[in-house]
DNA sequence: CAGTGGTCTAGACCACTGA
DNA sequence: CAGTGGTCTAGACCACTGA
């Protein structure tokens, strides 16, 4: 016995989804409540388990329900929201505005890793690190003052990129294609030298995003980016 | 015939997204190539196409996969990463810091919108909007400063809260659970009332986030949060 | 013990693609 | 037409919870 499912209907694990969200929307269970049980859903919507199973797994990937095995399904406190942030690659997302972009490799060699540094990117101190000072512009206005250092195992052919043409993060993302990243965003002053490179004030807001990324534990690059408060925004959006 | 699984072994559907996972990363299939289909990786796994079907579409939820029914999955061009950002209410984002959380109402009031606020907020020009401007402390140093405007239909009994005792993000939550938003995230001065409410100096550099909050639509409430560069940072994570 | 969620199977029909 | 993903069903065993 199979329904037939024209394109025009929506899939039934849609359906589900669709009804339980609409009334968490509606406030129809308050935060904690307990919800419908699979059972009580599959007799309602005729439907089999694994279909009202698949919808409830998506509100609860998506954190609109807490699930415990044993007990129920439950509205969740919204009292946390997570959002999801897409950062682009500096260069396509200059280009997606149909404007220019061009970086100008202003230091780019290898170092002897000093302690602190030695010890976030998990290297003996005095180890060889990779590290390079990108100034990116958009139809030549500076937009981005990229600091960055790079594990040497993970990228030995690094220096040899032309950063010009590729910038470190792409290049990177074909290295080692599979990371996870810690940062942080803070507003702060540039350095000197970044006042200078960004063509600020060095008392000019600055947006800095600091990012250290890791592949399989390894850690891999660690990057403090410098943006120009009054030319550079961060856009998001919420969706739980 | 039903195989066993006891609590030590992992499920058939993390194996089999583990094994892809751990091929995207090591490279196996680079960006845009194809992988496995299904029933290869039915046959190889020797579980049911259901399974294999929660795994990909489990990768293809995280970005790391891109499916074209009728053609196949192919590993994802990572040139984006999407990150989750979670942003939690400040009062209790504070108190899990094992700090003391409190605010003082600067001001609360209704008052009638001016043109382009009453666009944004979908509301009529001189139409009554709520206003109000919060500060947060953090053991007793100023952290935020909100200034945040309610659409009176959403929340009418807005201004009667007592925001010393629960904060507008938490109230509006109760009120309209379930929301989208778009936020921005800058670098900027604060303004005079702002550097004056923060204790800081008009100089110094804030992280500001601008937040539009709509539900089913309908325009809830849009809220500027100043806060001293030198004390606030917002963190997070990718995982990709 | 009854009820809950966690997961799996074997088979099915379907839409879509490209040869 | 063969191969791909999209989705569903009816039933199953299991772990867990709380009465």
């Amino acid at each position: 016995m199979v329904s037939t499912n024209p394109t025009t209907a929506q899939a039934p694990y849609t359906r589900v989804k669709d009804f339980l969200k609409a009334g968490l929307g509606q406030g129809r269970w308050a935060p904690g409540e307990q919800m419908p049980s699979e059972s009580e859903l599959v007799a309602q919507f005729a439907v089999s388990r694994m279909t009202v199973g698949r919808a409830i797994r998506e509100l609860q990937a998506e954190g609109l329900v807490t699930r415990v095995q044993g007990v129920g399904t439950f509205a969740a406190h919204l009292s946390r929201v997570s959002s999801t942030l897409t950062i682009r690659d500096l260069h396509e997302e200059i280009t997606a505005r149909g404007h220019t972009h061009c970086a100008q490799v202003v230091l780019a060699r290898a170092e002897a890793a000093p302690p602190a540094l030695a010890s976030q990117m998990g290297l003996r101190v005095g180890e060889t690190v990779f590290h390079t000072l990108i100034v990116h512009f958009e139809n030549g206005v500076p937009l981005q003052c990229e600091d960055r250092y790079v594990n040497p195992v993970c990228a030995p052919a690094y220096l040899h990129a032309d950063f010009t043409r590729i910038t470190p993060t792409q290049y990177l993302l074909e290295v080692a294609p599979l990371w996870e990243a810690q940062y942080s965003i803070e507003a702060g002053p540039p350095t000197a030298q970044e006042a200078k490179l960004l063509d600020i004030d060095v008392h000019d807001a600055c947006l800095i995003v600091v990012r250290r990324t890791v592949n399989r534990d390894v850690p891999i690059t660690l990057a403090r980016l410098v943006h120009p408060g009054a030319r550079y925004r961060i856009d998001g959006q919420f969706k739980p």
